[in-house]
Formats: C-alpha cells, sequence, structure tokens
DNA sequence: ATATGTGCAAATCTTTTGCAAATTC
DNA sequence: GAATTTGCAAAAGATTTGCACATAT
C-alpha cells in the first residue's frame, strides 16, 4: 500500500476497510495473558475504556464509573490508568492542551495515529497511513532506538473552520 | 532528497549538512515583526530559550534567568512563554513525562523533527526527515486540515540502553 | 499619558501518596 | 492467609490569576 491512509472521525474508527482499519484489541484479555488480577472495579474502569467512543481524561473517566459504582475513587482511576499505561495497554494523549493540561486515554490500536485536533471546534480527528509507520521504521533503522510509544500530535484548523479564521 | 535523514543530539543540532540542517530563527527579530513590546525581562528569557542547548522546562528557565535578575518571577516565566507558545515562536514539549508533568520548551525550528525520550538514560534525540514532511503534506492534502503546530514523541530505549533491558 | 507588563501571594487544576480497611487469589 | 488493591484525606507539582505598582512607547 504506497498511498494508503485513512481519516477517520472518533464513531468511524475501525469501519473504514482492509488494512486501513483500525482496531483495538482487547483489554480485558491482555491483562488477563499477563496474568495481573482483576478486581471490580478494575472491570469496570477498563471496560468503559474499551467501549467510550471519544478519549476520556481521568475525570471523565470517573464520572462515568460512578454511574456503576458511586464509590469509586479518583485514586483508584489514577492507579488503574498507571497500570494500563505501564503495560503499554493504552496511549495518553495531550490532544494540544485544548482544555487545560490533562490527559486523554485511548485502548492501544493495531496501528499508529495522529490526533489531529481544531483549535476552533475542539473536534479531534484521527489519521493513520502507511507513511506514519514508513516513518517509525525509518527512525528505528538510522537511529537504532527501540520505540516503546509514539506519539503524534496536530494542532490547526479543521476544514470547516478555516473560514473566518482570524487569530 | 529521498532517503534523506537526520539525528542530532540536543548538541549537534544545526550542525548537519545541507537541507538536513535545522535551525532556529531569531525569536528576538520574530517579536520584534511582530511588534512585540519589548521589556528587560523579556529579552532576558528569550535570550536564554534561544541560546539554550537543552530543553528547558519553565522551573529550569527561571533558575538560570535569576542569575541575571534575581527579581524575576515565576509568574513572568509563565507569561513569557505563553507570549511565544501563541505567536507559534515556541514549541511545547513533553518528552514523553519522562521526569513529571512539566512542559520543556525551543526555539521553533525550521524543520519540523521529531524528539526520541529514552526511559532508561533519559537521552533526548532529535529526529528530522523528509518521510516527516512528506507525511504531514499528505496529512494536509486529504483532511484539509490546517496544520499550526505538530508535535511527535517517541519514548523507547536508544541504541546503547537496549541491552539488558528487563521491564 | 496610556497601555502594557511585573511581582507577590493566593488559588486552581491535575495527579500522587500514606495508611488503615477491604478484597482477591 | 498473604499479598494486593481501595478509599480517604492530605500533599505535591505545575500553572494561572487578581491586584497594586512599575515600565515601555
Amino acid at each position: 500500500m504506497v498511498s494508503g491512509a485513512h481519516v477517520a472521525t472518533e464513531s468511524q474508527l475501525g469501519r473504514s476497510k482492509n488494512d486501513r482499519v483500525i482496531t483495538r484489541p482487547s483489554l480485558m484479555k491482555e491483562l488477563a495473558a499477563r496474568g495481573v488480577r482483576m478486581t471490580a472495579q478494575r472491570r469496570l474502569l477498563v471496560g468503559i475504556i474499551q467501549d467510550s467512543p471519544r478519549h476520556l481524561d481521568a475525570a471523565a473517566l470517573l464520572e462515568i464509573a460512578r454511574k456503576q459504582d458511586p464509590d469509586i475513587d479518583r485514586a483508584t482511576v489514577y492507579r488503574t490508568l498507571a497500570l494500563l499505561k505501564n503495560r503499554g495497554l493504552i496511549d495518553e494523549l495531550d490532544l494540544m492542551h485544548i482544555e487545560g493540561e490533562k490527559h486523554y486515554y485511548e485502548a492501544k490500536t493495531n496501528r499508529d495515529h495522529c490526533h489531529m485536533a481544531c483549535f476552533r471546534c475542539g473536534a479531534i480527528m484521527e489519521y493513520a497511513s502507511s507513511s506514519f509507520e514508513k516513518l517509525k521504521a525509518e527512525m528505528v533503522k538510522q537511529s537504532g532506538f527501540h520505540i516503546r510509544v509514539v506519539r503524534l500530535e496536530v494542532g490547526g484548523f479543521c476544514k470547516r473552520c478555516q473560514k473566518g479564521v482570524t487569530s
């Protein structure tokens, strides 16, 4: 695939065709495979992250989780996120700090992809392409660096918002 | 330039040849061109950012600045960084949160480049290549997104640290 | 002279931590 | 039953803000 590229809004994630498809392996299975002890809270939080159509920050995740379990604590959310992050099961995003300094999370996908954040409307678009894979391969080859995590984020203005941009 | 790529440690920045050279336009001139009012503190802070061979966080910048002007305040540092960031004159980096949640800054360079952070030794390597430029061009073309800022960061293990990595 | 920038101190926002009680394997 | 996880409450780290005074053009 030479020019293959795919732009997807979050809700379209996984619906494109062939090798452009972005999928998310089951977090639950990955945790089981790693022999991680599962508690009720972990199952709840992991399930929410797995299924969320949008990128959640810790506060949003907590809020959603509390609908199921009002007693769940902020600290548990952070501890679970750390657990998942350390095992490489979720990616951490800033989304160009479009809103505060908090972090956003998403279940690791089969392909690394870029997040494009619109400074005007706040939309987040995802972009995966073979060019990105090539760039990564090139970096590895030329530097000998062993890549664990990649984060490519772009800030600017989406197509719709470009008209009338002043600042 | 097809396979052209350049890996540089921070101190090597700008020393590679031809179109691989990474340079930093003068912040001072850019500010003047934008008609920004210059104060003694701004000159001091901007000069430090311009000349620093390493990526500075707000606290480090403050500390260095205080050697020249012991009265300069943290708030001024943050306000100056915001000014530069808003005008697109500096880039903000996380360096994969290799050390806390703070941000690091660098004067905008003529070419976007990737930062590779080694989780073991903490080294930061920079990587610019035509492939990166191509990827950006492709994103713009396919999505219609107008790019203002790009951030590509990689975490992992540098060549030297790969032997004996367990976790 | 007027608009803008600064220091100070307090506030805010996000994330982390120590510890006793609860839960999992 | 031993080891791990949780809630709570407090702390920590990074950044922002209101306001009276100082500075730049």
